[in-house]
DNA sequence: TTTATATATGAATGATTGCTCATATATTCA
DNA sequence: TGAATATATGAGCAATCATTCATATATAAA
């Protein structure tokens, strides 16, 4: 009876489940950085910064938008270790902390983009 | 002079950038669907709905929460093409509408576990 | 056909969030 | 040192969102 195994194994699955789920506090991190992934202008700034490094004034006048505004979204890119930053003159450049992250997020990109059709 | 060159470089990419950033139309797909990644009810939805298909109901069970919420969240996940569903018996379940999003979805969370210092 | 079960959905609500405005801080230049 | 420039930050506000509650819809069972 194939369609009972087929139900059978759906039961173990459904079991292991309840416990394999990972707990709140390790999917919080992930959460996270996807919810900075989330919006428009951090998008825009990690995009531009995959670039090159840029000051929160080259940033906001490069995306059109208040130095206020931009500024307030790299504090929670920074507080993410998305980016860093470094005085340099009177300005202080931003970076993309880590490659690895930009190498995703284009991958994904990509991958979206690719498929478009689906979505 | 490497430090005027380095300069102008830096000049050159500000300037490129204004016009290289896409628009709000090509990124809004893409942001959406980390949107949906940033909330911890549909990552343990996705996360789950990855090992095997399920009913609304096994799903609330599971995750020991509402079947309205549970239900609520599928039907975000829905409209980006991220589930299907499908009538079995008196129960719908659903899966995963694309195998291609859940590989983003885990190599990504996979990359952000191995830099966990970085986080 | 009536009853029970599974899922969907709309309204209401509290929480979160992104932006603006005003202002504080910090560095450079005169 | 004092003025100008660049950035950070806190409060306020409107918009978005995730959940709950009540109820509608749809299928199955009796």
């Amino acid at each position: 009876m194939p369609e009972q195994n087929f139900e059978v194994e759906h039961q173990n699955a459904l079991h292991n489940l309840k416990q394999n789920i990972p707990n709140d506090d390790d999917l919080e991190a992930m959460v996270n950085i996807f919810k900075a992934f989330g919006d428009m202008t951090r998008v825009k700034i990690i995009l531009a910064l995959a670039e090159t490094p840029l000051s929160v004034g080259e940033i906001a006048d490069t995306l059109d938008m208040s130095q206020s505004s931009i500024s307030h979204q790299l504090s929670i890119l920074k507080q993410l270790n998305l980016v860093s930053n470094a005085r340099r003159g009177r300005n202080i450049h931003y970076r993309l902390s880590d490659q690895h992250i930009i190498t995703i997020f284009k991958q994904t990109k990509e991958h979206i983009i690719e498929d478009e059709n689906d979505f």
